[in-house]
Order: C-alpha cells, then structure tokens, then sequence
RNA sequence: GGCGACAUAGCCAAGUGGUAAGGCCGAGGUCUGCAAAACCUUUAUCCCCAGUUCGAUUCUGGGUGUCGCCUCCA
C-alpha cells in the first residue's frame, strides 16, 4: 500500500490512482528567465524519482510540467538586454534541459508552454467570465472574482477574512475584493500581447496551469506538485479557476505533493534575498549524481540546507555506494563455481522488500537509500568472502547484483558513465605507468612505486591497488 | 497580526507507545610493502515543563527556539 501525503488533507492518504494501473502528474515549471538554483531543482529531482519508482511498479505514468514562458520577469530580462521576450525564454529552457540531464531527471510527457496555449487559456478565462467567476476592468484586464468560490482557501487553510489584514498587495481601487487576482493584464506599450476579447495582452500567472492541466491530462488527474511556496496563492488559484469551471470543487488534482525548500543557513534559498547557488556552478564543482544524490538523502517535505560540506558528505557517501556498483561490474565477468549457502540473495530480497516500503510511506527515499547501504555493505563482505576462497554462487550473487541496480535506477544514480571514456592514447600511457610502477614494486622499490603514484595523484589520477590488479580512475 | 512546519549523537538524517536505522567525521583494529577501498569495534538519558499511560523520544497541553507562507518565488 503507497501512502502519499496530501497538502489539501495535511494527512498521509492511502494512493488509488484514478484509473487502474496509470498515474498522471503535473508538477509547476519554472519560469525560464534565468538559471535555475539548486533549490528550483528540488522538486524536479523528487518527482522524477518519484515517476521513476511508479513505472518502476508497473504503473503506466503521464508527466506533464510546463513553461511559464510568458511572464514579467522574462519580459524584463528581455529589455534589459534588449532582446526579444522568446530569445529569452529560450536560452534558459535550454539552459533548464542541460540542468536537468546533469541531475538525471528524466524528461516529462510535455512540456507545455504558454505561447502555445493562448487560445486554450483565453477560453477557459471567458468561461469564468461567462459562469460570473471573472469580471472585466477596462483598461486593466479580467480578474477572478475570489468571493464566488465558497472553497477559495481549501488547500492553504485561509480564510479570506484573515488573508484581507495582512494582505500586502497593492489594492487596485477597482478590484471587488483585494485578494482578486489577474487571469488576464491589458498589455502596456512595448510587451509582447496577445489577441483577446479583452484586448490585447496576455495571461496572469496562475491560469495557464489550471488551463494546461486540463488539455493535457483531463478534468480529474492524480498528482498536482511543485515547492510549498506555490500552496498560495499559486495552487490556491489554479483550484479556484480549475473547479469553478469543472463546476466540481472535487474535481481537479486528487493529490497535492509540495517539497520543502532548499535553505542557506537555514534560510530559504531564493533568487531574491541573493542567498543562492545556480546548478550550472554547481556543477563546475560536483558530478551532477553527487547533487541528485544529496537531495535525496533527506526526505523531500524536510527543509533541505545547502552547504559546500553537506554536498561533501555527499560525494563520499555515494562513493561507497559507487564502489560497490564498480565491484560488482568487475565480478560480473568471474566464473561461479558452487551453489552456496551464504544466500546473499536471500539478504538481498528482504532489504529490496524494506527499500520498497519505505518508498511506499511518502516516497522515504531517504530510508530507502539507506536500505542501499545495507546491500552494499552485503555485497563487499560477500566479495570478500570469495575473494578469500570461498565458492563464488554466480546465481546468488546476480540476484543481488539485480536489486542493487534496481534500487539504483529507482534513486535515478549510476546512469552516466561516471569516468568519461578515455581516448586510446590516455589508456595505453596509463597501461604503461601502471606497468612501470608494478616493476618497481616487485622489485620492492617502494620509493619509485609511491612517487609514481603521488605524482599521478597530484594529475587527478588515483591508482588504488587491489587484489584483483590495478586500478585507476580520474579524481 | 493570521495560518503552518520543524526541534533526534561532533555534523547530516530515518524512525517507533516498550529505552533509537543509515551516512559523514573521529578513535582503535583486520587486510595491504605503504596508501586506497572494504570489513570489524566504538560514539545519543531523542529542546524544556506538565499531563495521559504499566511504560513516551514517539500522544495531549504549555513553554522556548528555528523556519516558512500571507508580495515574485521550487
């Protein structure tokens, strides 16, 4: 049983997809104007595990997450730089995917953008105009009518009463209620516009989700996510808008997922306050898994602190992990010899059953990681069982060696080959070094053995010596 | 002001009404020419107070602290 907790309910709820054995997604994308930091890539890398872990169950799954590619910030950038509102957008969609790919976050079904969608969005907001949810101000643009919808706060648990007191926005006079928000801003001179029967313009912000979840995934789909900051107003609206034109309060997302932000100092990282690390910077510094890897370690509702030490730790935990991975490659060609009783299988299947629960309570991927640990550590003492002379199961071990890529490929990590292969010159100049040092230690001439090794160390090149031979690998 | 979340070892982080996973760091050890990797051993009265209970870190109430949303924000 996969339980998931639900913003709207602020419980744990037992998940029953919609339609038997399918899950439909739709998580909030970013607006792309600039480069995303490390936190706006939180909720990516949690709802790919997450759609990983579900096909991963047999679930048919539909991802959907947009762009909102039309937008304040990007028509700023875009006369700052003097360039057109696309070009910008553009770049940092691009720049988006290159993010992304780093961290192993899989491509969704669609991805939606608002340019495209005009005509969709300028329908569902006369909709609301038509059902009395929406009203025009000449000049200004159409408004929803927040009053008209008895459920407005149903996820974020206002009241419109309370929301009035410290509302902070700027009270448009004309507004019927303060907390009316825009589905539709009259264009000012010099913006990119679209035709309505409002004039031209373009869409508020959180219209253009409540319109593309609808074309792309029906009236009724599974999962709504994005960050806890979208519940409000973000998520709240898209409700308002959604269900007053489904006329059907229950219609709409059946489950909301919000992750915790990433924070510094135990302050929210965000573009604002300045206090942020984009993902392209980061990894000039750290291979894109360590980055996937440290995000998952901590459970996704929990606050998430950056530091440079905390993706540090990172890099070392998943190094035990990855040395596992590389033994377990390197054994894969050894002849077995003996069926045996050590049933490392059997270890593996039980910690399998424990990784699949813990995903099932929350998507506890920190939990399930450490269920990781646990078969590695297995593994490496099998290894060296065998390594000492005991029989090798081959059957026993590949069970084993089959759930730890299981496990991997759900936590989305030893996807790319790690080291970058290496051109045929580097191989053979290495085979070469490594031929020459091992000269020298037969000889036992450990001075010229040691410095052949620190210099190659003081290159970015670790020579680890094993049992098995040689090794080398790029630091 | 309104609403909400969190508080577990040096650090990070799971979790449970019956005295607490895992990772990092540290210490000792096995292996190794040495190193690395791996393995073994070792490190916690779970923020404070009161209540419920045979028993609470886990439930309830009250503190204290940290943070978030209420403005664009993942």
């Amino acid at each position: 049983m996969l339980r998931v907790y639900n913003t709207m309910t602020r419980k744990k709820e037992e998940f029953t997809p919609l339609k038997e054995g399918e899950v439909s997604i739709y998580c909030c994308g970013v607006t792309p104007y600039n480069d995303s930091h490390i936190g706006n890539a939180r909720p990516f890398v949690t709802w790919d595990v997450i759609r990983r872990y579900f096909a991963k169950k047999g679930y048919k799954v539909r991802y959907v997450q947009n762009f909102t590619d039309v937008d304040d910030k990007i028509i700023n950038a875009a006369n700052k730089e003097g360039v057109s509102w696309d070009t910008i957008a553009n770049r940092y969609i691009k720049a988006y995917f290159e993010a992304m790919d780093a961290l192993n976050v899989r491509h969704a079904d669609v991805y939606p953008r608002v340019s495209e969608n005009m005509d969709a969005i300028v329908k569902m907001i006369q909709s609301l105009v038509d059902k009395g949810y929406a009203y025009e101000i000449p000049g200004s643009g159409v408004y929803y009518s927040v009053e008209k919808f008895s459920h407005y706060g149903m996820l974020s648990g206002r009241k419109l009463e309370d929301m009035e007191a410290g509302a902070r926005v700027e009270v448009d006079e004309k507004k019927h209620h303060p907390m009316d928000f825009a589905l539709w801003k009259a264009a000012k001179p010099g913006e990119p516009a679209w035709d309505s029967p409002w004039g031209k313009g373009r869409p508020g912000w959180h219209i253009e989700c409540s319109t593309m979840s609808l074309k792309y995934l029906g009236e009724k789909f599974d999962f709504h996510g994005g960050g806890s900051d979208l519940i409000f107003p973000h998520h709240e609206n898209e409700i308002a808008q959604s269900c007053a034109c489904l006329g059907d309060h229950h219609a709409f997302a059946q489950h909301w997922v919000h992750n915790g932000f990433i924070t510094i100092n135990s302050e929210k990282m965000s573009k604002s306050k300045g206090n942020f690390f984009t993902v392209k910077d980061i990894l000039k510094e750290y291979p894109g898994e360590v980055v996937r890897f440290f995000i998952l370690q901590t459970h996704y509702r929990s606050p998430l602190d950056f530091s440079d030490e905390r993706l540090k730790e990172a890099q070392t935990s998943l190094a035990r992990l990855e040395n596992t991975h590389r033994l377990i490659g390197e054994l894969s060609g050894k002849q077995g010899d003996a069926e045996t009783a050590m049933n490392l299988a059997g270890e593996a299947e039980t910690l399998r059953k424990a990784f699949y629960e813990a995903m099932d309570d929350d998507f506890n991927t920190a939990l399930a990681i450490s269920q990781m640990f646990a078969l590695s550590k297995a593994i490496n003492i099998y290894a060296q069982e065998v390594e000492s002379g005991t029989s090798f199961d081959r059957k026993d071990f590949d069970r084993a060696a089959a759930i730890y890529s299981e496990m991997a490929s759900i936590i989305g990590i030893f996807e790319q080959e790690t080291a970058p292969a290496e051109d045929e010159l580097t191989d053979k100049l290495m085979d070469i070094l490594i031929e020459l040092r091992q000269e020298a230690r037969a000889e036992k001439n450990w001075a010229l053995a040691d410095k052949l090794r620190d210099r190659l160390k003081e290159a970015g090149v670790i020579l680890e010596d094993t049992k098995a031979g040689v090794r080398w690998k790029r630091a």
